[in-house]
DNA sequence: CAATTGTTTCGATCGTGATCGAACAATCAA
DNA sequence: TTGATTGTTCGATCACGATCGAAACAATTG
């Protein structure tokens, strides 16, 4: 009778309280183990691993074992994307949490999604390339040009020497505050980490929100400029 | 405890089958009743309504009322570009239904997405306009140039003086099948209207298929080859 | 080897929410 | 007015799925 792909079933899951906690927990993009995800979601060990066996079969989430633990993670970036898109829905029907605290702000400004930078630093960065040149948009396709990769790489940003077909190089990803693009990818990555490494930028607590230093602050804005 | 949005509560909106079947007829983008609604759904008239409320209440469809109906729609084009996105999500699991039909192929070709062109001739005129720079993409903005807006014009597509604020003319939607950009937006929609006012295309029955003649095939790839 | 920690299976419970029958309200056509 | 169509409200039922306790299983450490 009907036709299409049974929407029901992945917006069913993602619809259950415990199971949004865990994939939100998992948008910071870290890999978390099963008992992490329960505490996180506040559910017992049990329940916990009922629903990412849920979640995994639906190709959701990742998962590798390493000794006796199990380590989840998003399935990939498209999944992250329309968790992100879901949260901009949600927050225009003005479905925010209960306690919205003081944090909200921070995770305007920056924070991680999945692997990348988002916000209004993740915005500006991806417009900054953008506008030199360094970042084309090709239909849904984004590419670095070689002005970009050198520019990248003398910065210090590590880069492979050649993309490839499964994990690009650029995406683009909706940002769901700023309702921009912001950059994902392998570049995205490598890019946050950039930052991360040097100090001048970390991540605080168990959240999304990532904090940029004073002197981090000053050379991401030289180096974004717009 | 948890900040942002809260994602589960619209997740487990649409996650209830007859909801989503009822979304999904929306998708469709002509406006229906809340009885027709209740049997495109396979349910009474009452759980319809009941349903429809929520849908209302959190912002996923709109309703006007016209005599002794109520009209419903999707709320707008950020809600069916969502539902586009777990299409694809839910398509990749392998959540395909278990009638999947002959229909299939067809709606790859061609069909509406809220109230414009996709699928396979969908990302073709908007590649199509790219390459001719009669479109431009400006980080997640999307532009008609003097160009472009001629073109369309001499052709025969209706558009507004003037490009405002809340409904852009032209914005790019994410194609579950193509997985690439199809047009959006006002000009999205004229030019659908197009197509089917010429008798190019007509929409088949309650689906979302669009089917071309033979003649407005030839049209099709006359106006946007690449 | 035992002891500890992490994860899963099973069984049973329990609450939430979808569903429908029936009655009610509203609109239109005579 | 009466009758027909459309939509909603109320109440009760009922099934599905989330949850946890208990126990088994797996892997690591001492």
């Amino acid at each position: 009778m009907k036709e299409g792909p049974n929407i029901a079933g992945i917006a069913a899951l993602i619809g259950d309280p415990a199971r949004a906690n865990m994939l939100q927990a998992l948008m910071t993009g870290v890999a978390l183990t099963a008992s992490e995800l329960a505490q996180e979601a506040g559910v017992t060990p049990q329940t916990s691993s009922f629903h990412l066996g849920r979640l995994a079969e639906a190709g959701l989430v990742t998962l590798r074992r390493q000794g006796r633990h199990k380590y989840y993670n998003l399935a990939d970036a498209d999944v992250a994307a329309l968790l992100e898109a879901m949260s901009g829905i949600a927050m225009r029907a003005g479905m925010t949490r209960v306690r919205t605290g003081p944090k909200e702000p921070a995770l305007r400004k920056a924070r991680v999604c999945y692997n990348h930078l988002a916000g209004e630093y993740g915005v500006q960065a991806y417009d900054s390339l953008l506008a030199r040149a360094f970042l084309v948009e090709d239909g849904e396709q984004l590419h670095l040009t070689g002005d970009g990769r050198s520019f990248l790489s003398e910065l210090g940003v590590v880069l492979p020497d050649k993309e490839s077909k499964r994990r690009p190089l650029c995406k683009s990803c909706l940002d769901w505050s700023a309702r921009r693009s912001h950059l994902a990818g392998i570049a995205g990555t490598s890019l946050l980490s950039f930052f991360l490494e040097r100090g001048w930028a970390k991540r605080v607590d168990g959240s999304r929100i990532i904090e940029f230093s004073k002197s981090g602050d000053s050379h991401f804005h030289a180096i974004f400029s717009l």
